[in-house]
DNA sequence: TTGTAAGCGTTATCAC
DNA sequence: GTGATAACGCTTACAA
């Protein structure tokens, strides 16, 4: 493939010039830059980025890694980040970790030799331990100790899910979330404070008594049969707030096979909310997240990492949706 | 950050040394390995990749366009396409072109310039006559003169709707489909081989008249109203065969809105199947297609690309995933 | 076994 | 305005 220094022999001129051509810096005599321009084309040749990644140290690609891409919400968020990332000037490579703590570190590894610029890490393993905190890494809801993170406000999210089951009058109120992550790991999430918000505003309002069923992450869609059975052993719920709509489609399924009517005897609430389009059913009530703010949120902390300017945690709002299903 | 000199000197040895210890590669004396080995842990040296590249010529990425990753049969593909690669010591670089030509063509040229080492090419734009075939390209779904492509079995889908159709006793049959490429361009994707099949397969069986809807590719998603008003003139309706799940949901959601009974009334096949986890409602039944097979046959070519040999399109078997609706 | 040096394709600094 | 040339960090003949 031609280079830089065949366009300038052909050319006739030194690879400075050419360089300066291709880049549109200093100066260039009107038709020197037209003749080089012509040879380019003639010869087809394309700028090498990996050359220039050498020398400018820096090769404009960021890095996501993430659980699993088959999660929609998850494929909503990387579409909307690549999407922000490639207007920014970026490449975006994908790594999913498949839930494994090895395959977490084995990518972080990879994407140090690779010069990455930016890591967008989503994980919910136990990696603090192993995080080089001088790489330019920005967390997507979680806290790691000196690394910015992005999340909803999740605690928000929570105070909306109380508030709407109080208004519609519920009870006896249960909270049911995969982020118990107390069997092999010591990590706390920003997802729990989903749980924590809800249940201060039940309290606010005088609701102590709250059944809060807390399950280890797994898949982050099927629920663990003996939750399924917990679920059964409380027929006097009339109000249930889900850590992910994921979850709610569960729950909702179990409690309809087991005779009750969904809103009526049972309200249900999820978080995530946005589409998904394949659904002939119920819409789920849920607490919003919105990718696109997310994903410019991730961008805006890669683009000070860029410039060097300092990066600051950001949360991001989310919002009620109404369903069918509360 | 340290690189091989800083190694090299501080192990009082040269850089050639240096790298075939780490490369494992050529002889080195065991005692001069172990302190090489050492002393890279001291100074906390990462092999630089970019580096690498330039020298090797290759970069080990792998680049996936795709409309959109959103859509949860991209999604789950572009997930073990990942996985696939991983496993074979590629990375993936993504690229969502939003259904856009033009950046389709800024992808691939942008990819030209990061010299990756294959580009995984999914699209239903007219790209062909700007497609550079001396680039290792494999197309899904589409064919290109000239550039090896996976895809899967359409035609066998289509027969084996059809003939489940025919087996339910269906009559009176309709088609739907948003592969309609007419308007703006003149391509024609595999995906059309689904309506071929099935119409092959009806006329076997005695079946000529088939309602055939044809619209253009929209967002994979949504359909316009026009033919929604059409699949409502047509009352006499009992058996539809539609292009992708997606479809198939809105159609059913039109049908039912009219007052028909799924399956009692009209039966509804639709194609991808697989799982679509945040359902409530029935399960459709559907050609599926499996993401798995399709990522290894994908991975299979590029690795033949890698090692220079000769490559050749796959197509990948399908499967009749029974569901709710018809 | 090991070290020297060429080469990969750029950009940027300095002379001219 | 322009052209040598060093530098980026590595692999790999080739020599020793």
């Amino acid at each position: 493939m031609a280079s830089i220094i065949d366009v300038a022999k052909k050319a006739g001129v030194g690879i400075a010039t050419v360089s300066r051509t291709i880049n549109n810096s200093g100066y260039v005599k009107k038709e020197t830059r037209e003749k080089i321009e012509r040879i380019i084309k003639e010869v087809g040749y394309v700028p090498n980025e990996i050359a220039r990644s050498m020398t400018l140290q820096k090769n404009n690609i960021v890095a996501f890694i993430l659980p699993n891409s088959t999660h929609l919400f998850f494929g909503e968020l990387l579409y909307y980040v690549e999407e922000e990332l490639y207007n920014q000037g970026f490449k975006m490579m994908i790594c999913n970790s498949s839930m494994q703590t090895e395959k977490d570190l084995s990518y972080i590894d990879l994407l140090k030799k690779n010069r990455v610029d930016a890591i967008i890490l989503l994980t919910n393993n136990d990696v603090e331990s192993q995080l080089d905190k001088r790489l330019p890494i920005v967390s997507f809801d979680r806290k790691f100790d000196g690394v910015p993170f992005v999340s909803s406000d999740n605690h928000a999210g929570g105070v909306m899910a109380a508030k709407h089951l109080i208004k519609k009058g519920c009870k006896n109120i249960m909270f049911i979330g995969d982020d118990a992550q107390g069997l092999h790991t010591n990590v706390s999430t920003e997802v729990s404070k989903r749980r924590i918000g809800f249940l201060e505003e039940l309290k606010r309002n005088g609701i102590d008594k709250v059944i809060n069923i807390e399950y280890p992450l797994g898949n982050y869609i099927y629920i663990p049969d003996y939750v399924h059975e917990l679920i059964q052993s409380h027929p006097e719920v009339d109000g249930i707030f889900c850590i992910s709509d994921a979850v709610a489609a569960e729950v909702i399924l179990n409690l309809e096979k087991n005779g009750k009517k969904i809103p009526e005897d049972v309200k249900v609430i999820g978080f995530d909310g946005g589409r998904s389009f394949i659904n002939l059913g119920k819409r789920i009530t849920s607490i919003g997240q919105s990718p696109k703010l997310i994903a410019e949120a991730i961008s805006e902390i890669i683009v000070k990492y860029y410039l060097k300017e300092k990066v600051e945690n950001i949360i991001v709002p989310v919002y009620f949706q109404n369903g069918d299903t509360a």
